[in-house]
DNA sequence: ACGACAATAT
DNA sequence: AATATTGTCG
């Protein structure tokens, strides 16, 4: 209590201990929220204050940050991020922060080291690694000594935006010779990262005052979050009005082509005919779904190469499948439903039924569990879906995970509304039962979730083990996590508050990362993400539609899936290799 | 090279 | 505060 943080100058010298004596007096605050790591970790230090929750370390370092030297974090924890940590503290105060993870990942430590920690031990940690952290905070001293009073974050809170150029060029020159660690970090805009946590914070502040009121110093206030700059959230609240106009203006769009059709002449198709395009009975078409468009595609040649029973691939029959005609209405109006479709594929792929269940329902690949929470269904299922160029295994029948035509919940669990495809996946819309006009605005974020084929993303209670070896995919009604664990497809505040409070609870987690080659490789999971959402745009916009490109099948199920028309021929490359035309009749 | 995102400038 | 532009990142 009554030392004083100069008092980190006497620390001994480590040859004053015995074999092993961990600094005298160094105060260290440790974050884990594994009690099991903070144990032993305890065990290594001498005075020392632990706590498994980063608020309340935020809160301690707080209330006095000169009670401590130096802080020792974990990097994964459940409600705050080490990072996010990391990046408060060295906001806030100038305490020497220590990562500590099981992950030797680079880029994890990079992140570490980006973000200004001053070391990364791997788990588990050893003494040696711990009897040498005081280095850190001898350090700090010498270094910037003068610096010391003023933290850094002040500074940055009031930049001069005038002096802001001429500072820039300087550090520029300056970089040569000088403190490369520090500098280099300096040069980069230092930005915060808008974590669920903020980003519910953001939404509930956004709600309580009301949409149209709200603005960034409100906001702000009612967020009540150190380490968050007005400017922040000017920011933040930009990118949200943004999303917010798009997904309007998509809406919009949308219902606008569910009453009229006028894209194509106010008339609906009256007979839609669906047939498989293979090159004759019994073959595998394993066509690029390019060669149509005149584009070979040597992945698809290795495609073939892969699959290891093509008889499982072959298409039985081409039969053309006739859809009863209706002119009731547009809600009735039969265009190829999903069932249906899903139905022909299925009979002619010869995918087995699941045993005595009603006609409807199918099961792909592994139904794991399908839960119920707040409400809300979901379920876990095995996708095998692998991108093109790793098709070591692939197994078609497990691209379509489960389904059900029934409203009521199904084997599958829940209705297939919808189902879209590029040449990379397929993806298909399971509702949950609730109101049409939103399952649009969170659709594409099922896809992601689908799409994100190597990532698991399951309850809690799910062991990350469990898995191991497949590639397993959860998916909600509608949302979906990605690899990181953060909501896909559209911005998080624009899921609704249904999502936002399903995935805030964190009753959801990342249980298992994709494999680091799906992670890195031509940014695999972003242009998964973004290509299946544009699918579904161009479903459902006739302007987006690139004819070579989009691949999808859709139904009448849902009035804004409903809303979008056949007017082509339309290619769905249902999966990888496997080619089918959709055939649509002019009106 | 591009899109998403957050910082920064206007 | 709102909007436009820029810098970073993957």
């Amino acid at each position: 209590m009554s030392e004083k943080n100069d008092q980190v100058g006497q620390i001994p010298a480590p040859e004053n201990g015995k074999e092993y004596q961990f600094p005298v007096g160094m105060r260290v605050l440790a974050v884990d929220d594994d009690i099991v790591c903070l144990q032993k970790l305890a065990a290594l230090l001498r005075q020392f204050t632990v706590t498994t929750e980063a608020t309340k370390a935020l809160k301690m370092l707080r209330e006095n940050k000169d009670n401590f030297d130096i802080v020792i974090t974990d990097v994964q924890m459940l409600e705050m991020d080490g990072f996010r940590l990391l990046e408060i503290i060295s906001l806030e105060m100038d305490i020497p922060v220590i990562m500590m993870s099981s992950n030797d990942d680079i880029k994890t430590v990079m992140k570490g080291i980006e973000h200004g920690a001053r070391d990364y031990l791997l788990k588990p940690i050893r003494v040696e690694e711990i009897k040498n952290i005081w280095q850190h905070v001898i350090r700090k001293t010498l270094f910037d000594p003068d610096k010391q009073s003023i933290p850094k974050g002040a500074a940055d809170q009031n930049p001069k935006p005038a002096k802001r150029h001429g500072e820039r060029s300087k550090v520029k020159e300056a970089q040569t010779n000088n403190l490369s660690d520090e500098d280099s970090l300096a040069q980069k805009r230092q930005r915060i990262a808008w974590t669920r946590e903020l980003r519910a914070k953001f939404c509930d502040a956004v709600k309580t005052l009301g949409v149209d009121k709200a603005v960034p110093k409100k906001i702000l206030e009612l967020m009540n979050e150190p380490g968050i700059t007005r400017e922040n959230v000017a920011s933040h609240l930009q990118k949200f009005r943004n999303a917010m106009k798009k997904n309007d203006a998509r809406t919009i769009q949308q219902s606008d082509n569910g009453v009229v059709s006028s894209s194509i002449g106010g008339h609906l198709p009256n007979t839609t005919i669906l047939s498989f395009d293979n090159q004759g009975p019994d073959s595998v078409h394993c066509l690029d779904g390019f060669g149509v468009n005149g584009h070979s595609n040597s992945e698809m040649i290795q495609f073939s190469h892969h699959v290891q029973n093509p008889e499982t691939f072959s298409i039985v029959s081409q039969k053309p499948l006739s859809l009863p005609t209706n002119q009731q209405g547009i809600l009735q109006q039969r265009y190829p439903q999903a069932p249906e479709i899903m139905n022909q594929m299925w009979q002619t792929m010869n995918i087995p039924r699941l045993g005595n269940s009603p006609s409807h329902h199918y099961q792909m690949g592994n139904l794991h569990q399908q839960s119920d929470f707040n409400g809300l269904k979901y379920q876990t299922f095995t996708s095998r879906l692998r991108m093109v160029d790793d098709l070591m295994d692939m197994d078609i029948y497990s691209h379509i995970p489960s389904y059900s035509t029934s409203s009521e919940p199904g084997p599958s669990g829940f209705p297939l509304v919808g189902c879209t495809s590029n040449s990379h996946s397929i993806g298909v819309f399971l509702d949950a039962g609730s109101s049409p006009s939103i399952m649009l605005r969170d659709a594409s974020t099922d896809f992601s979730a689908i799409a994100q084929n190597d990532s698991v993303v399951g309850p809690q209670n799910e062991l990350p083990g469990q898995y191991e070896g497949s590639n397993n995919v959860s998916c909600m009604g509608r949302g979906g996590l990605d690899f990181r664990g953060q909501i896909t497809g559209v911005p998080l505040d624009m899921q609704g508050s249904i999502m936002e409070e399903f995935i805030g609870s964190s009753q959801m987690k990342l249980v298992q990362q994709p494999p680091e080659h799906l992670k890195s490789e031509n940014n695999l999971h972003f242009s998964c993400c973004s290509s299946t959402d544009d699918d579904l745009n161009a479903a459902l916009n006739p302007d987006l539609r690139k004819e070579e490109e989009i691949d999808y099948l859709t139904t009448n199920d849902n009035p804004p899936l409903s809303a979008f028309l056949w007017q082509k021929e339309f290619t769905i490359n249902a999966a990888k290799g496997l080619q089918f035309v959709v055939n649509v009749p002019s009106i």
